[in-house]
DNA sequence: CTGAAAGCGCTTACAG
DNA sequence: CTGAAAGCGCTTACAG
């Protein structure tokens, strides 16, 4: 209960040992003898010590903490993704014995960040997101801080991890397209989003392999908001479009909500399908067909490239994970 | 750039004067010539200097991180709810020179919660939600940690800050009464959760105060899925109920989803509030009546609340927040 | 195998 | 107004 307070130096006293016997027998660390080891710690487990970890800390140089760089520019704090993520990324940390210290950024505001490198708070980061030119990224490298990025760069010395989002938008494609869809349409969001980028060329792989195809394929991107979806909408069934695949939910829900308002019905007379599965979609009617990615995995993954980063292990510069294919109702 | 490792020893060494002076020019603690506190922070100004805030910490036992207690379980890691929470009390802490440390727990497993208190890596925690005999706030208490819990508990010594959940669903169902509906049920999930309990004494609130008010109103409680909703929508529809109120955005669309699958519109055959409203609901159409609370201000508050208590002021035991209805198509 | 001592980077009585 | 010294709770060469 209050031995919170009891300290190595208290404990060497009460046994009559110096505090360096002490330490070595907590970390393992260093010769000991054998018996003298097991008197520490049996004393140790009795009296419910457990070491202060700022202090270790500030005699290694190090916090345990990971700092945690999450967005919460326009509604992106609102996605699930960065929850699940941090799910993960939390008990793979928490598992070996760090925890982790959040900072919130913008694209233009990455003072949290900076606050946390400086007051030496953290002793790495995780990216949840990646932008073409990235801001945080640009400042950890350039203070020398370890980081892993989730999400794919260019940035060859980066450490990423991403789930494949090409081949998973590719293998998607290629199902709509397989069961014969003639005219499809893809509508995507902020292209400086690296993920955008990547289903995209995704997209475009599906029909690349098929020099048989002759259907029509129309894109659009950069779309801000649900008004913007409803006027693709508009055009897209002017033109008879059979299927609809957005980049992620939001964009999913503005397309059902402009079908809805028209009484087109899914998926007798338009197909939908979505690039990425969450709540927002999880409990629609029809049910929505998409890619689903494990993001707590990912975090989890990502969380442990960093830890061996900071035990300066060689670790692979880019990691692929996988994804699994939905295929329900509103497109098949 | 590499200003990082610079040390208060050092800048005592270049400018000739002692540690403790410059300890002083920069707290502003203690007595401290005009013209040397001048120079300190000069140099400090010019050399990037930022103190180790680590060290600062283990002098003072204090650490300057915040414990931020999010759950796991179920699926609530998903609600919108704790991301613009965390959002208003990250800005809170960093504006007051500290970080945000984040614990996952469940009812069952408060693990990460006890590593960041055992290993002392906090110096007090914001509980996010409430359950009727909470475990972590029970072993926040048993260990002296001050908290505060967003939420609301019966325990009249813990600070607690929340929206007024009670009135705002007096008052909705004040405004769907006043429109003349007769026939008026409510659904909602978890009893262990407070805030289940307050929106049903609210929701009750409204009748009492009517006495000449002689309709059917219907409650169900403990609702866990989609399943179970739709059976009591369609118990619901035979009663010819005219209106359904749910305790959740969850809910809420689990029942839009029951009344689309029959074919019933909104609001023309029945109407529909929710007294939560969040992404799953955004962009619903029609649009969906119900309350609103501003949750980043809420975490705002709640981590301004433990800092006081850090600071050892004395603070309100309990703060009520506001809300705002928005009355929009499915109910009016 | 064990310990005295210096050190991590700060703060803070205490003395002058 | 300023500084030498002890202290926060640990680790880690160095010496024995």
């Amino acid at each position: 209960m209050d031995d919170r307070n009891l300290t190595i130096g208290d404990i060497a006293e009460e046994l009559g040992v110096s505090k360096t016997t002490v330490s070595r027998a907590i970390s393992g660390k260093g010769r000991i003898g054998e018996q003298t080891r097991k008197r520490v710690l049996a004393y140790i487990e009795e009296h419910h010590y457990s070491p202060n970890v700022v202090a270790k800390g500030l005699a290694q140089n190090k916090t345990f903490n990971l700092g945690l760089v999450l967005p919460w520019d326009y509604n992106i704090v609102e996605l699930p993704f960065f929850q699940n993520c941090m799910l993960g990324i939390s008990r793979a940390a928490s598992s070996h014995g760090y925890d982790v210290l959040i900072s919130m950024v913008t694209p233009e505001d990455i003072t949290q960040l900076k606050r946390a490198v400086t007051n030496r708070k953290i002793d790495g980061a995780i990216l949840t997101r990646t932008l073409t030119d990235d801001a945080p990224m640009k400042y950890l490298k350039e203070n020398g801080v370890p980081f892993v990025a989730i999400g794919s760069t260019d940035d060859d010395m980066a450490v990423q991890i991403d789930n494949d989002h090409r081949s998973a938008c590719r293998e998607l494609t290629d199902k709509l397209l397989e069961r014969g869809v003639k005219k499809i349409a893809l509508i995507g969001g902020d292209e400086s989003y690296i993920v955008t980028r990547s289903r995209l060329s995704g997209f475009e792989d599906a029909f690349t392999g098929r020099k048989e195809w002759n259907g029509t394929k129309l894109t659009f991107l950069n779309i801000k908001n649900s008004h913007e979806v409803d006027q693709i909408v508009e055009k897209l069934l002017a033109e008879q479009v059979e299927c609809i695949v957005s980049m992620d939910d939001f964009l999913c829900v503005c397309v059902l909500n402009a079908l809805q308002q028209r009484q087109i019905a899914v998926p007798r007379q338009i197909q939908v399908a979505s690039f990425y599965d969450s709540s927002m979609l999880k409990y629609r009617i029809p049910s929505i067909s998409s890619v689903r990615f494990n993001v707590e995995e990912l975090g989890h993954r990502a969380c442990e490239l960093l830890l061996r980063l900071l035990d300066e292990e060689e670790v692979e510069k880019r990691t692929l994970l996988g994804y699994e294919m939905c295929i329900k109702e509103s497109a098949k």
